[in-house]
DNA sequence: TATATGCGCAACTTATCGGTTTCGCAATTT
DNA sequence: AAATTGCGAAACCGATAAGTTGCGCATATA
């Protein structure tokens, strides 16, 4: 199964647990108590998440706390980073625009 | 059919289209070319990016031509934002650790 | 006017997805 | 030691996805 973090994303479901566990790490059945899920659907969703390295668990007990692996949603913020650019450089020819039109009207 | 950004660029021939597309408009033709499928997967492919409003047709004679919503991309950067916001504050966190590592060292 | 070209749409097929149920294992609690 | 709890894994199911094939409709060319 190759799967990769946009695939992993693209579920509504897994962007809501992504942001649940940025900031804390959370285990399977906290986690489920959010949704409307059972804990082997959650469970599930972890397995995907696990598989691209998005998320990273640490077992304390019987209890297994999943948190974010931060630094590879970097990934996305590259992929991301080309179309940035050209947004940017189209905003900057408008700026352009506006500043000759600016000048036009003095 | 209830599609969004997030599964839009989760197909990586998707991905694909968005960037041969995304300085020049191209036809559903001109774009199968440049992978091994057929115009008419190419065509779905459109149609369902023309869905989730992240590209715009213009038609000329018979030939449609298709370009990236580049403003649409935008969503996706401001979802990120949250994420980098953490990466973020974890950098400088890091930062003020090996300065005071420093200063020690002095 | 007949033929070729560019295209979208619909039907169909196979693969994959998200979820549920059931199970077994290990760590707790009683 | 027995019952409970937290968990992953596997089997299964309905829904949806991606791709193919075949069609019809325009526009362009002969």
């Amino acid at each position: 199964m190759r799967r990769d973090i946009f695939q992993a994303i693209a579920d509504p479901t897994r962007r809501a647990i992504i942001i649940l566990i940025a900031l804390h790490a959370m285990t399977p059945n906290a986690i489920a108590e959010n949704f409307n899920t059972t804990r082997q659907a959650v469970s599930k969703h972890l397995r995907i998440l696990t598989e691209c390295e998005l998320v990273k668990q640490e077992q304390k007990g019987r209890e297994i706390y999943y948190s974010l692996e931060i630094d590879k949603m970097k990934e996305i913020d590259k992929w991301i980073e080309q179309f940035r650019k050209i947004w940017e450089t189209r905003f900057d020819q408008l700026d352009q625009v506006l500043s000759t039109i600016k000048k036009q009207k003095k």
